[in-house]
DNA sequence: CGTCGGTCGTAC
DNA sequence: GACGTACGACCGACGT
């Protein structure tokens, strides 16, 4: 045994209750929790890796009572039986254990924390140091100048220094200070109302549990009479709290030697629990039927005829699977290194156009591409793939190249089966999940943060290797995912139908653009930089020094530490708030400071958000905005957009509204904005059928009205306005799941007075709340919710034992079915509005999607026409219980046009 | 000098 | 804890 490595002694039974609660509720497909097992054995693998060729024992608890149950009956008496979900993974756990070459012990009538002490204490007397993996702080009794506990879990250590900065007591008064205070889920007994801040203070002014005993007059007050009350007890609390270092155990140090793996055996238990990762790394294992060659051909083609060889390839089997590489990502700005081309599984070509760097091999330039490639890509008889095709065929377009045939994008494929499961559904996401293969890293052929090296510079054979595996993997994918869309429910038809051809009405968004008036934002811009000027100075005066306006460290310094006001609301890392429904509420304590820095905040937010972000994302050649919208990041299935966000201009405020101002139409042509009323609820009444709600829309209700008419009992037209915002409240909180509590802050009442009004709205529309429930129920049955078209989202933690997760995703559940709903109409709305527009000779284009509403350029005289139309067909995207209902506006803006 | 987590605020 | 879905600015800790 090599003398010079650490002893490592692992608590296997602390870890197994911590990564039994701690971890969501993972199970196999067949139901199996695999929760424990993976939690214990990850953090295992983990120990091995770090401390590799460590003398090591696993030690578990025995079952059946030890021998503290006869020095106290009530020894965790109170102790729940183990759940069995708990109880069935802890044979596997042993079994994996050994297999990783481990020596496992458990030994009978005594814990494993004796074990662990034991093996310490002779390992300290050969001399040899030891490392105690646990999670359980009573293991800290231990800790010496030869003992260290690591916490694998947390990654934290504690030495000698580290006990005494934890729990203000040394290692070896850690007994005395756990007797005094006692442990409740142990059933210890200790003194009533001391915890671990007496303990210490006792400890440390009296030096040992002995002495705090024998001067227990000395403590006054109620503590005192409990301390001396306690006397009888504390040596039983000492005895039951102390870790037997004496035991006679069959095994010695030199039994703990691990040995090798044993492969086979790991390798069942890593199948039958579905660990594919860990399966991976064993490696040699029979592959799936889908799992590539290691690598694919990949040929440089550089050559006309070369080219032409290929397309002609491409024409015959009518399918080509592409894939860019460019300098840059921005689509707007990227310029094309290469294009790698995949028609046959296996076989792939690169062809460089752009690589510049001394002794670069000849290219094709992309002029002499284009015209050879041209007439294939613009053709719609040969069906494009890709991963992403929507960014390919921006970069193409503003190439010159318009791609047709748009027929299957992966990210699309991966995104409409699973919205989360793949995590961000790039090609390295959803290569892993669905081929078990790794897709090529870039970083590994072009470095990484400063020093990576553009596309354009890196050698062609190493580029084309790459992108060669990225555009083959595309290839396999496409048709690996396509069975699973057809056995997904309707999933094939949301692909089919909406994602797959929507890529290329947003293709032709993103390449349109929004028209921005720059000189509008430069100049709304300076004013507010005067504002906030200004303020500054003023806020300096109220804080009574000068600090850093956007650090909330330093506001939170001066707020509550200098100035002495209340903590409301801590935020979710403990750190005390300074949002600002906390400065709301502070404003009100006669301090101008909370005023001053809501206004600066909500200044200095539309100046870097917006007026000075804005302007430079202005495209100098087109004079316009190129958002992306992303097709596959939200979980609902709604869009979202970035660089930049055009789904979050301000539109609440005067003063935000003036952003809006800059989205302006050219000359000549209006600006059409064209939104859902109240599609939510609208699909709430749908999807619930709740009589009373159809009614109100059927009679075209002002909504909020009608369910504070409801909900207080009052006639429509005595409603308050009070009344109407708490519905409009209780509607939004609906659909959000929100409970009572949620509601009561909200609206500013009472949480009983809330619960009240959530019972009465219940009472109303009483198929809203059988809906939820049915959802609720069906959600944990099937591990998914359905919108109306039946795009699905799988969640897994609807089964947590976590109540905070589990409560989590209920709430996602009620409202993924109606915001994905939503999506999905506004969806279709598009795809019905891109065909008027690319078949009307009238001057329409859609530039911008927020939602709920479509914003569209029109001539100025088709304005008319171009509304009845647009109306139209947004309002016959679905058909529903109830009417779609479209407000319409024009204007010379986007801001007029609301 | 980059990266990343935390906090906050904008939209629907 | 406590209202769902996004994106992004800023700060500050941390690592190179």
């Amino acid at each position: 045994m090599a003398a010079d490595k650490p002893l490592l002694l692992v608590d296997g039974s602390s870890y197994l209750f911590r990564a039994f609660h701690a971890l969501p509720d993972l199970r196999t497909v067949g139901g199996f929790p695999t929760g424990a097992i993976r939690g214990v054995v990850g953090m295992l693998r983990k120990l091995q890796a770090d401390f590799a060729g460590s003398p090591i024992a696993v030690v578990f608890d025995a079952s059946g009572p030890t021998f503290r149950n006869e020095l106290y009956p009530e020894y965790k008496a109170n102790r729940p039986p183990m759940a069995d979900d708990l109880r069935v993974q802890i044979a596997p756990i042993f079994d994996i254990v050994r297999a990783m070459g481990m020596p496992l012990l458990t030994v009978p009538e005594v814990e494993a924390d004796d074990v662990i002490g034991t093996l310490a204490a002779s390992a300290t007397a050969a001399r040899r140091r030891t490392i105690i993996s646990t999670g359980d702080k009573d293991l800290a009794q231990l800790v010496s100048a030869h003992v260290t506990l690591v916490n694998t879990m947390t990654e934290t250590a504690l030495d000698e220094a580290g006990v005494e900065a934890k729990f203000g007591v040394p290692p070896a008064l850690i007994v005395d200070y756990l007797a005094l205070m006692g442990d409740a889920t142990d059933n210890v007994p200790g003194v009533p109302k001391v915890g671990p801040k007496t303990a210490a203070k006792w400890l440390a002014q009296y030096g040992s549990l002995d002495a705090v005993m024998a001067r227990a007059d000395e403590v006054k007050g109620k503590v005192g009479e409990n301390l001396r009350a306690s006397l009888d007890q504390l040596p039983l609390s000492r005895q039951l709290t102390t870790i037997r270092c004496d035991l006679e155990l069959p095994v010695g140090l030199a039994n703990l030697v691990p040995a090798p793996a044993d492969v086979e055996t790991l390798r069942t238990h890593f199948e039958r629990y579905e660990f594919k990762p860990w399966l991976e790394e064993l490696g040699g294992g029979e592959a799936p039927p889908a799992l590539a060659p290691a690598r694919c051909e990949v040929r440089i083609v550089a050559t006309a005829e070369d080219l032409q060889a290929l397309l002609r390839q491409a024409r015959d089997a009518k399918r080509l699977t592409l894939r860019l590489e460019t300098v840059g990502s921005r689509f707007m700005a990227a310029d094309v290194a290469g294009i790698a081309l995949q028609v046959s599984p296996g076989e792939a070509a690169y062809v460089p156009v752009g690589h510049d760097y001394v002794g670069a091999p000849p290219q094709l330039p992309w002029g002499e591409f284009l015209a050879i490639a041209r007439p294939v890509l613009e053709s719609s008889d040969v069906a494009k793939v890709g991963q992403d095709l929507k960014t390919i065929r921006n970069i193409l377009w503003r190439h010159g190249v318009d791609l047709a045939g748009l027929a299957d994008d992966t990210m699309l494929q991966s995104y409409v089966l699973d919205s989360v499961g793949a995590r961000r559904h790039q090609l390295e996401d959803v290569a892993a999940k669905y081929l078990g293969v790794q897709a090529p890293d870039f970083a590994a052929i072009a470095g990484k943060g400063r020093r990576q090296l553009p596309a354009n510079a890196l050698p062609v054979d190493a580029l084309g290797g790459h992108a060669g595996q990225c555009v083959d993997i595309a290839g396999r994918l496409r048709t690996v995912l396509r069975p699973q869309l057809d056995a997904a429910g309707a999933s094939a038809s949301v692909y089919d139908d909406i994602e797959r051809p929507l890529l290329g009405v947003l293709s032709r968004m993103e390449c349109r653009g929004a028209l921005v008036d720059r000189a509008l934002l430069k100049a709304h811009s300076v004013e507010l930089g005067e504002r906030l000027e200004s303020l500054a100075a003023d806020l300096a005066a109220a804080a009574g020094r000068e600090f850093n306006l956007g650090s909330t460290k330093q506001l939170q310094e001066i707020l509550y530490d200098e100035l002495g006001l209340p903590v409301l609301k801590k935020t979710q890392k403990g750190q005390r708030s300074t949002e600002e429904s906390v400065l709301l509420d502070l404003a009100d304590h006669g301090h101008e400071l909370p005023r001053l820095i809501l206004e600066h905040r909500s200044l200095s937010k539309l100046k870097s958000t917006y007026t000075d972000a804005l302007p430079m994302e202005i495209n100098p050649r087109t004079g316009r905005i190129h958002t992306s919208y992303n097709q596959a990041v939200a979980a609902t299935g709604r869009l979202s957009s970035a660089d930049p966000n055009l789904q979050n201009i301000p539109i609440r405020t005067p003063e935000g509204r003036r952003i809006r101002q800059a989205f302006a139409a050219p000359p000549g042509k209006k600006i059409i904005a064209a939104d859902y009323s109240q599609i939510e609820l609208r699909i709430m009444a749908h999807l619930s059928g709740d009589a009373g709600l159809l009614r109100a829309f059927a009679a075209g209700d002002d909504i909020h009205r009608a369910t504070a008419a409801e909900v207080f009992e009052v006639a429509r037209a005595e409603v308050s306005e009070e009344q109407r915002r708490s519905a409009k409240a209780i509607n939004f909180g609906l659909i959000y799941g929100m409970s009572a509590f949620g509601l009561a802050k909200q609206i500013g009442v009472a949480r009983r007075v809330a619960r009240r009004y959530m019972d009465r709205y219940f009472a109303r529309y009483p198929r809203v709340r059988e809906y939820m429930e049915g959802v609720r129920d069906s959600a944990r049955a099937q591990g998914f919710v359905e919108t109306a078209f039946g795009r699905r989202l799988y969640l897994p933690e609807i089964a947590a034992r976590s109540g905070i997760r589990r409560k989590a995703a209920e709430r996602a559940a009620i409202n993924a079915p109606m915001q994905g709903t939503a999506a999905d109409i506004i969806k279709r709305a598009m795809l019905a509005v891109d065909e008027f527009a690319s078949q009307t000779s009238l001057d329409v284009a859609m530039v911008m999607q927020v939602h709920d509403e479509l914003v569209l350029e029109a001539a100025a005289e088709d304005v008319p026409a171009v509304i009845a139309e647009t109306r139209r067909r947004m309002q016959g995207a679905a058909d529903l219980a109830v009417e779609l209902v479209v407000d319409v506006g024009v204007g010379d803006n986007w801001d007029e046009a609301h």
